[in-house]
DNA sequence: TTTATTTGACCGCA
DNA sequence: TGCGGTCAAATAAA
């Protein structure tokens, strides 16, 4: 017993150190403005240009314009009316250093409390899936500096769900949002029940963190969705058997990856979870979603 | 009209 | 020099 306390601390420690980077443990999420049920990239934008901008001459005003989205303390470097050397006048801000992150392999990409936008995407050299460029949707009010990459995971198509790479880089600076509070997030509303896989790879524990109100077992959660949290490059310490634990509002259960070959696809495995359900991750050929629905914390208190 | 996404080009770092 | 990260016009959806 102790022992599992044990660990369920360890859990707990490493949990936490995650959600660093995710919403704050004594604070409201962040999460939370209300966001839209659907916002699926495949379903909207699509435009590209033809031409070149930078071809043009104006690059200079349209830059300084751009540099509105940014704060200034994001740019200390940043003159207003610096003679346009070159095309582009602002140059990377998180590129000269490493900076700080984490790194997050998961089913379920946008399970993270945040809301973020897609900036960019990019085919990756020798990766089967291109990469998609996150920053946080408060990075143009807020100044947040947090922008995050999800990949999926090399696979040949046998695995699924799906499994992602989540590499979160630099903290949130955003304050939770005000927005979140006044009004309820909208909570997706799939119908589909999660279908757990057996993570036949992985010989890893598995974490897996949901809202706490969202199951009532450790096992549902499980579930829910499968997780593997690691920190950095480094494996997560976590190890043993099934422990559940409340930190925060998250539910976590880590679930030993031996246990993964016991679990058998198919119906008999689908998990609904009532009153929250995990939106399943589609096919890869789809879109990552950007917008997170979570549901913050102070909701579940009321 | 506003918002969000797509996507080729650009640019810095390793 | 190549790769990865970012920019920003174009464009579709809301």
């Amino acid at each position: 017993m102790a022992l599992v306390l044990g660990r369920e601390e360890e859990l707990l420690a490493q949990l936490r150190a995650l959600l660093t980077f995710l919403p704050p443990p004594a604070s409201p999420p962040a999460p939370a403005a209300p966001v839209k049920v659907e916002s699926i990239m495949g379903t909207s934008g699509g435009g590209r240009r033809l031409g070149s901008k930078r071809d043009r001459d104006d690059d200079s005003e349209a830059e300084a314009e751009q540099h509105g989205d940014e704060p200034a303390a994001a740019q200390p470097h940043y003159c207003p009316h610096p003679p346009p050397p070159c095309k582009r006048t602002r140059r990377r801000k998180n590129k000269k250093k490493r900076q700080q992150s984490k790194c997050l392999v998961t089913t379920v990409p946008d399970f993270d409390g945040y809301q973020w936008r897609k900036y960019g995407q990019k085919q990756i050299e020798g990766a089967m899936y291109p990469r998609s460029y996150y920053r946080c949707i408060q990075s143009a009010k807020q100044g947040c500096q947090a922008k995050r990459t999800v990949q999926r995971n090399d696979d040949d198509g046998a695995t699924a769900p799906p499994e992602y790479t989540v590499v979160y880089v630099a903290e949130h600076t955003c304050t939770a949002n005000d927005d979140a509070l006044e009004a309820p997030p909208v909570i997706l509303e799939t119908t589909t029940s999660v279908v757990v896989r057996a993570p036949a790879a992985h010989t890893d524990p598995v974490v897996v963190v949901v809202p706490a109100t969202a199951t009532t077992s450790a096992a549902a959660a499980a579930s829910a969705c499968s997780t593997t949290v690691t920190t950095g490059t480094e494996s997560p310490a976590i190890s043993g058997d099934d422990v559940a634990c409340c930190c925060d509002g998250l539910l976590a259960a880590v679930v030993h990856g031996g246990c993964g070959g016991s679990w058998a696809p198919g119906p008999a495995d689908s998990v609904s979870v009532p009153s929250f359900r995990l939106q399943e991750m589609e096919d890869l050929t789809g879109p990552i979603r950007s917008p997170v629905h979570v549901v913050p914390r102070a909701w579940l208190d009321r």
